[in-house]
DNA sequence: CTTATTTTTTAGTACTATCTAATTTAATTT
DNA sequence: AAATTAAATTAGATAGTACTAAAAAATAAG
């Protein structure tokens, strides 16, 4: 069973918005997450439906199947491997690489990513934090929790962002929140949901609540 | 000005046969080339000769614009930079680069390819022993002939391969005829062109006319 | 120098992916 | 429950690429 890239990026796009904890996946959803139209989508729909990588009823709503979850997790495991391939090997910045992943994921060889996983020591998370499905599509993900539903006093070490866009990534870069940083959380003001933390036990650090929605926390 | 991967691929095809071919390069050729239809060929060339990138006047025949032939060698030089990265650092075998490699040209990202020119040390041959060019598409190719131009007693190096399908190439590294090997013709057979050579001074090898004809030497 | 053959191009079809505009279905509001 | 609004789908168009079959042009043969 083969997919076209366009297919690809639906499905990948399908998988995120599910795993996102939303109850359905919107037509909608869908749309301004590829930036593409809802008519586009609804098209799109009826051809994975046919090739049963998703489950669809019309006006009603899609459920993906474990074949769709299994090449979703592909893409994915190809995508993160190259990101990692761009930071490590070609020292690409982190905000740098998300374009070109997008492109070097739909690259078709088995013996590529399999070379690629063995040359890069099997790394099991992306430069952002995020997992790397194995070989078989199994994720291990770590528990984790937004920085912003962290109580006072409680301290972990930043794991992953939500939000990849490169202006979230230098800002983080700029402040020092990078994805290893061991932090506390110092105080919360209530008003505005604002944090602020201690990062690696030296530097104090203000982040608005739309900044510490974003960040991810492994909590020891 | 961008071209699509399908316009990459004819854009490609035609450089190489005005290369080899020397005369006019036809329809037929390129269709053969590419494993595609005379049909589609002639409406693709309308295109090209649109986009300005080949000079085409219908029954007559084309030739590569300056800006064809940049575009051209920009697509070979990130064909072969990658044939460079699976041999060197994924261990592919240099019969098994070509197919991943045809899929890899086609990304988009100059950072990418100046970052992965610099990971591999700027090299400036593929792993066929063809040059590779430079950013601003000049290639610096060495003066060198077919093994089966040689002259009793001339001596010389492999440098390249004409025939880069997997099943000569298996057959180069069976008898040890790989790119780099001294060599000195020891005999030729008039009758069906065969030849006789001495690899890096220790072990002799027949070729048939055919083998030696694929085999590209720097002589000295 | 006509006729036959080969090469090349055009015409028409198909498939993918996208869009806008119109329509249908579902959800909300009164 | 009827009316209104929002969401989703279909219809019809366009662009890219490739195909088959038919026509046109160039080349080769007699």
């Amino acid at each position: 069973m083969e997919l076209t890239t366009a297919e690809e990026n639906y499905l990948k796009a399908i998988y995120h918005l599910s795993e996102e904890g939303k109850k359905s996946v919107s037509t909608n959803d869908i749309a301004s997450a590829i930036q593409t139209k809802p008519a586009s989508v609804s098209d799109m729909l009826r051809k994975l439906g046919e090739k049963e990588v998703i489950q669809y009823r019309k006006y009603y709503g899609l459920q993906i199947t474990p074949l769709g979850m299994r090449l979703a997790l592909q893409t994915i495991r190809k995508h993160r491997l190259w990101e990692v391939f761009l930071v490590d090997k070609l020292h690409f910045a982190w905000d740098e690489v998300h374009e070109v992943a997008e492109q070097l994921e739909h690259i078709q060889s088995p013996l590529l990513i399999e070379r690629l996983d063995a040359y890069l020591n099997y790394p099991k998370f992306d430069p952002h934090g995020d997992p790397i499905p194995d070989a078989f599509g199994d994720v291990r993900s770590r528990p984790r929790i937004a920085l912003q539903e962290m109580g006072i006093d409680q301290s972990g070490q930043i794991v992953a962002v939500k939000d990849s866009s490169p202006a979230f990534l230098r800002y983080l870069d700029k402040v020092g929140a990078y994805i290893g940083a061991r932090i506390k959380v110092l105080d919360k003001v209530e008003f505005d949901g604002s944090v602020e933390i201690l990062v690696d036990q030296k530097k104090n650090l203000f982040m608005s609540k739309e900044v510490a929605t974003n960040i991810l926390v492994l909590t020891t």
